[in-house]
RNA sequence: GGAAGCUUAGCUCAGUUGGGAGAGCAUCUGCCUUACAAGCAGAGGGUCAGGGGUUCGAGCCCCUUAGCUUCCACCA
């Protein structure tokens, strides 16, 4: 006998055991043979002491349903994992940890202790999400897992360090940059998120110096920061505060002079006309002041409180705190004219979302211009593909736009930058390997500090964990890589980085698609996160539904590029699928005999319905395999989703039960054959999507072989089409429908039968049809007929006896007519539209030949559908 | 200020060169019919946000209005 499956659908009970099996297989790793074509992703890293969650589910089911396609489909298939360092995220998690066990902060173990604690902390925690990965049934060659700090990252990271530098894109200069207070370190523009905030405008008047009572006003958001004023400015044309410009001003509370100065930058018509400057704290101000040359006064610590030598008594102030101390004082001494309420945007911290606070302050940058070039051009020129293509734009608006990247953090987890101080001669020295003694006058160096920013080692990725710098093998055979699918959110962050890090060092674009998807919402549409407690545990979801449903819920039912929401009522339909599908099989396969087999019978022995299936089967494979190919994912499940539950449950496995169900004849061998023909291949279709239960149940058909994994996705074209069978048997589906209509609407018990007249060319074929039909729609007899001339009806038993219903009420002749009306209707304006075209001289001579002959075909193929429509037209009458 | 997206059934959403308005869930009606009640067979329910245009034909293309969402920039 054969395999039989257990009663019950239980993922739990054969995914861990699956997926174990795969992994002894070996079929992860990307088959050797050099004549296949190779396709690659490398994996978004997650974070190495993160936990999963459903963005990651839904990234990593993304990329396994390609990954398992394109194995099948014939490709030598590596998809790389690894897990990121995180710079600031797991530095903040291990001090917190520390804080709250110990009551230590990083200063109190210093550099080389805590780096110790936070390898620690990667050791025992960096496991866990590569194992959840795994739970969710990721198929990436886990020989090959890499870690943005592992050597050979970190020689990637110091080698591009060097080369950038040599090339003079990489600088270090006192710029001013964003500041997180809270994690004391420096942040690039990409890090900073902008939140609307309310907050107040204080009008403070600033008197004229050896004036008695001439003043000008300014507006401010930020009173704090005048400790640092050192202008004010007006725009040059304004006229009220012309005579103004070059004369000094005395900063209230402080006592110091500060000029007025002319910029362009001011406008006239917002606040009242006059800004004050502050350099050290303000983007803008910084420029002002470095076209003015002005004097920069810093006034903050990195904590945020107010500095000892500018501070006088706010000095230690925190800056809200003291916020409150100047305008309290400002007021006091009547500087204050007014205060309006004024909401506006606030930067923070997008790791602690602590307020940023803009100052000046020694870093490294990476110079954006000439990188953002080329990676413009690849985009723009299609060499790089965004899918869905609008997001493109994003990219190209941010590309165009960008600042110089600051690339230093003052914190300890990182790569450390491999630059070396000597404080003998002064010299610094950027080196690929450590060295100890400076290079000139051979005296002791210190190296920088600072590390890299987390996003710098990201950067490298597709190419730092396929062993560049070295030529590889794996450099040779899987870079660029294919597809990088991610989320819209890091576009800026990695993407782009991606691109121009790749373009620059490798000489070649990182990945040939970009596909992106959304965010993954709870049910009411709210970001998943931790202060709301809204998040879904993609963990708990595998628990209780299974890893497969997880899955189809993630990749089904939303446009790509969208975000999407997910509920309990999204994984439970999918999981009914996973059922639905489990419970067919387990029909399938209680039927089977030893001798059956997954091979199509000879075509002659094939009925109307296994041409029908056959047919749809056809047609499915097709459509399925085009939207694979264009990432339309979820178009292609929701494919595969129908044809199983609707054509192949609902219609085909019912119609076989009557050849079934006669044991040993030839018919019952051929349905059997042609359900596990059919629905091997659904289990093919469905395997990117379902790994598990389709595996399981494929282990169980007759023939199959070691596992699903390796086997041969389906083609259309070897799979046989009978569209006139087909045509037949969806008008007696049709038929079927309008006679359970028809009983339902008069109450007819099921065993009351009817006579049912059917047309087709297959009288010979269609004879075991009509015992389908005797379940189906409860007819008792059939009675075949070649035209729809004559007495034709469907007899529906009722109490009094038989009623029939002319078969017009079932294959309604006027409605027939009428779309077949329309189909002419349709075919001419599609012959009109040619017809058009080719007789326009300027598409004649400008088109090339090929299309031509195109058009010419397609409107070959018209005519004769007309020709054949009203054929058929007149036959029904 | 710039950009993108969304508006289709009660809810959540699909809808791929312009031609049939769809799915899941919910609701209602019948069914334990020998794979499946996590199921089967049916039913109801939509001016495809409003308006205009192109077309033989528009949910889809163009213009426009309104509402919502998001990203970027940022006037202190």
């Amino acid at each position: 006998m054969n395999k039989e499956l257990p009663k019950n659908y239980a993922p739990s009970e054969f995914e861990d055991r699956i997926y174990k099996n795969w992994c002894d297989k070996g079929y992860f790793k990307p088959d050797a043979d050099k004549k296949k074509p190779a396709f690659s992703i490398v994996i978004p890293p997650p974070n190495v002491t993160g936990q999963l969650h459903m963005g990651h589910a839904l990234d990593e089911t993304l990329q396994d349903i390609l990954c398992r396609y394109k194995r099948m489909k014939g490709f030598s298939t590596l998809w790389v994992p690894g897990t990121d360092h995180a710079g600031i995220a797991t530095q903040i998690k291990v001090e917190e940890n520390l804080r709250v066990n110990e009551n230590l902060t990083r200063y109190d173990l210093g550099r080389e202790k805590f780096l110790e604690r936070v390898w620690d902390w990667k050791n025992q925690y960096g496991s866990r999400i590569i194992n959840q990965l795994k739970k969710l049934g990721a198929s990436c060659d886990w020989s090959r897992e890499r870690f943005t700090m592992d050597e050979g990252c970190s020689r990637a990271v110091r080698e591009v360090f060097v080369n950038l530098y040599d090339k003079g894109l990489i600088y270090r200069g006192y710029r001013i940059i964003n500041w997180c207070p809270n994690c004391r370190t420096a942040l690039s523009d990409a890090e900073v998120e902008y939140a609307e905030q309310p907050g107040a405008f204080w009008h403070v008047r600033y008197p004229v110096k050896d004036s008695k009572d001439e003043y000008v006003i300014i507006a401010t958001t930020r009173p704090e920061t005048m400790l640092g004023d050192t202008a004010v400015a007006v725009h040059p044309e304004d006229e009220r505060y012309a005579h103004l410009v070059g004369k000094k001003l005395l900063l209230p509370l402080v006592g110091r002079e500060i000029p007025v100065i002319a910029d362009e930058y001011v406008e006239r018509d917002f606040g009242t006309g006059c800004v004050k400057i502050t350099p050290a704290h303000d983007p803008n101000d910084f420029e002002v002041g470095k076209r003015h040359n002005l004097e920069i006064i810093k006034t903050f610590n990195d904590d945020a409180t107010i500095c000892e030598q500018y501070g006088g008594k706010y000095a230690g102030m925190d800056r809200f705190e003291a916020r409150k101390a100047i305008v309290a004082d400002l007021e006091a001494e009547g500087y204050l004219v007014k205060t309006e309420p004024y909401s506006h945007n606030v930067g923070t911290c997008y790791r602690c979302k602590t307020t940023v606070e803009p100052l000046t302050s020694d870093q490294w940058f990476v110079k954006m211009e000439p990188l953002a070039k080329p990676a413009l051009e690849v985009v723009k020129n299609g060499e790089v593909k965004f899918e869905p293509e609008r997001f493109s734009k994003t990219y190209i608006n941010w590309m165009e736009n960008c600042h110089d990247w600051c690339i230093s953090r003052q914190l300890w987890w990182g790569h450390r930058i491999p630059a070396f101080y000597c404080d003998a001669c002064g010299e610094m020295t950027v080196s690929k390997t450590d060295i100890d003694t400076c290079p000139k006058c051979g005296a002791k160096v210190r190296q920088e500090e600072d590390v890299l920013d987390t996003w710098f080692s990201s950067a490298l990725w597709p190419f730092s964990t396929m062993g560049w710098p070295d030529n590889t093998e794996d450099m040779q055979r899987y870079y660029p890589t294919d597809v990088l699918v991610t989320g819209y959110d890091i576009i800026f962050f990695w993407v782009a980085r991606m691109i121009f890090s790749a373009l620059e060092h490798t000489g070649k674009k990182p990945f040939s698609t970009v596909f992106i998807h959304g965010l993954v919402r709870d049910a009411k549409g709210r970001k998943m996160s931790k202060s709301l407690g809204n998040g879904i545990d993609p963990l708990q979801m595998i628990e209780q539904y299974g890893a497969d449903a997880l899955r189809f819920a993630l990749a089904t039912g939303n446009a790509p590029g969208n975000d999407m929401r997910f509920s309990d009522e999204k994984i439970e339909a999918a999981r009914n699928f996973a059922n639905k599908l489990w419970n067919a099989s387990r029909f399938v396969l209680m039927n089977l005999d030893e001798e059956d087999r997954a091979e199509l019978p000879a075509e002659s022995a094939l009925t109307i319905e296994d041409r029908w299936i056959l047919t749809r089967l056809a047609a499915t494979v097709a459509t399925v395999t085009e939207n694979m190919e264009n990432f339309e994912l979820g178009v292609a499940l929701g494919e595969i989703y129908n044809f199983t539950w609707d054509t192949f449950c609902d219609w085909y496995i019912e119609m076989a039960k009557s050849r079934i169900f006669e044991k040993g004849s030839e018919g019952a061998r051929t349905a059997k054959s042609v359900l596990c023909y059919v629905l091997n291949a659904i289990l093919k279709l469905l395997h990117p999507f379902m790994p598990f239960i389709t595996e399981e149940i494929y282990g169980a058909l007759p023939g199959a072989g070691e596992s699903i994994m390796i086997s041969e996705y389906p083609e259309a074209k070897s799979i046989p089409v009978f569209e006139a069978a087909a045509a037949d048997i969806d008008r007696i589906i049709t038929a079927i429908t309008a006679i359970r209509n028809r009983r339902a609407e008069m109450n007819v018990p099921p065993s009351k039968r009817a006579k049912l007249f059917v047309v087709t060319k297959y009288e010979s074929t269609f004879k075991s049809t009509a015992k389908i039909l005797e379940k189906l729609a409860g007819v008792s007899e059939v009675i075949l007929t070649d035209s729809y001339a004559g007495e034709d009806a469907v007899a529906i038993a009722t109490e009094a006896g038989n009623l029939y219903i002319p078969l017009s009420d079932v294959i309604d002749f006027e409605k027939e007519k009428a779309r077949l009306s329309a189909e002419i209707e349709k075919n001419e304006g599609e012959i009109l539209r040619i017809e058009k075209k080719l007789s326009n001289e300027g598409f004649v001579a400008k088109a090339p030949a090929a299309v031509i002959e195109g058009e010419k075909k397609k409107l070959e193929k018209y005519l004769s559908t007309r020709e054949a429509l009203a054929a058929a037209i007149a036959k029904l009458k």
